[in-house]
DNA sequence: TCCATAATCATCCAGTGGGTTGATTATGTC
DNA sequence: GACATAATCAACCCACTGGATGATTATGGA
């Protein structure tokens, strides 16, 4: 037995065997051809992480040459930088200033499933990256810091228990709403559903939002 | 730049450069040589993943010719399995039936400290793991019910909160206790420290102790 | 002491995978 | 229409890696 990368790829597009011109469809289009790779990328590399991924496959599935990986985004690593960049990117937009707090932590719970290969990305990026590899870059740093802030004024504003430190409860509530993604074995097991489905993240979100509530307001 | 493994090689044993008989020392000897390759796969694979890790760097580490791993565990899968299968045992074990919840999540987290290598593994087989993969043995299910059911027990003494489903709760709790491990980045991100330092451990198990009772005991 | 066998090693082998090369075909412009 | 250039592809290359082979040495028993 071979070992196969983790957790079953996305279905993802039909993988049209070959691309037909297609009426009025250009034939060559940098950018198309650009957005297919990353989106392959996104997927492979979610579903296998970057050593696990093979950029063959990443290009069979874009249904593109895979020389073309090297030619716009200089190789496998090259790629994954990419993507890793606009996740950050995307990662330090995200962040929702006004809305209670049992609400963010859903809504990042059900952002998994819209986009469950983003979510994978970002967790394999969060796994293997240390901080002498890719040295975290001060955006990133400071989107942090704005949402420990974030949690700090809300606790003083009485939003939560004041002996809480707003670091340490950043990062349970960060890995609790990840649980789906970094921990599929066990929402399987636990849950007997899949971790990805629509219906068991809404539960979980719900269940997550419910237990913040209960931190906010005396059971 | 070639890509690097994720997170920074555990220090580990000096690498002694040849293993020479030494005084009274056997120079064959099967089980300390199967242990010295485990402990050094545990390491390899804990520190980039069961993709990314090579064996000859096993191998390497363990000061040991690489065939070996071969001889012993049918090469690299075997390996894996392994240790894999050693880690659901040891989890299986480590099922301690009555301490107070608090106590038990800022436990999980200290272990962590003493076994980095082996969480990291667990967050591995965990992120990669899927179900048609790797079947999800029986024991572990049992081992996750169990658990669920600890929960609901304490749920039924009042220990938690009666409106929060045990299974997500579990899984929120599990997810946070291994934030450290499964999230390093961000844990270095927010704390400024090494994850996996012990102040800082120690310092985030307590926090999750804290946010437990907090749950359990209104505020 | 000698032998059978287990343990260990150095070396080789073949498959894989990422990258490169050079050719080919669109596309836009003059 | 012709040309320059961008986009795309098929084929090749070679480093790396996991595993296999066969030799060698220790170990324990007869």
């Amino acid at each position: 037995m071979s070992y196969r990368g983790g957790v079953a790829d996305t279905p993802a597009q039909p993988r049209r065997p070959r691309r037909s011109p297609g009426a009025g469809e250009r034939q060559r289009d940098p950018e198309r051809t650009k957005a297919r790779i990353l989106d392959a990328a996104k997927a492979e590399f979610g579903a296998k992480g970057f050593a696990a991924a093979r950029i063959s496959d990443i290009a069979d599935r874009a249904g593109v040459n895979k020389q073309l990986i090297s030619y716009y985004f200089g190789g496998k690593e090259g790629l994954y930088t990419e993507l890793a960049d606009r996740w950050r990117e995307t990662s330090a937009a995200m962040a929702r200033p006004e809305a209670p707090l049992d609400a963010v932590v859903a809504g990042f719970v059900m952002s998994t499933v819209h986009d469950w290969d983003w979510a994978r990305l970002m967790a394999w990026v969060n796994m293997s990256g240390s901080a002498e590899q890719t040295p975290a870059s001060e955006a990133e740093a400071q989107f942090m810091r704005a949402q420990v802030t974030e949690l700090k004024n809300r606790q003083a504003a009485g939003e939560i228990p004041a002996d809480l430190d707003p670091g340490c409860l950043l990062l349970a509530l960060f890995a609790a709403a990840s649980a789906t993604v970094t921990l599929p074995r066990i929402a399987e097991l636990i849950s007997g559903a899949d971790p990805q489905s629509a219906t068991f993240t809404s539960r979980y979100a719900e269940q997550l939002a419910l237990l913040v509530r209960h931190l906010q307001h005396p059971a």
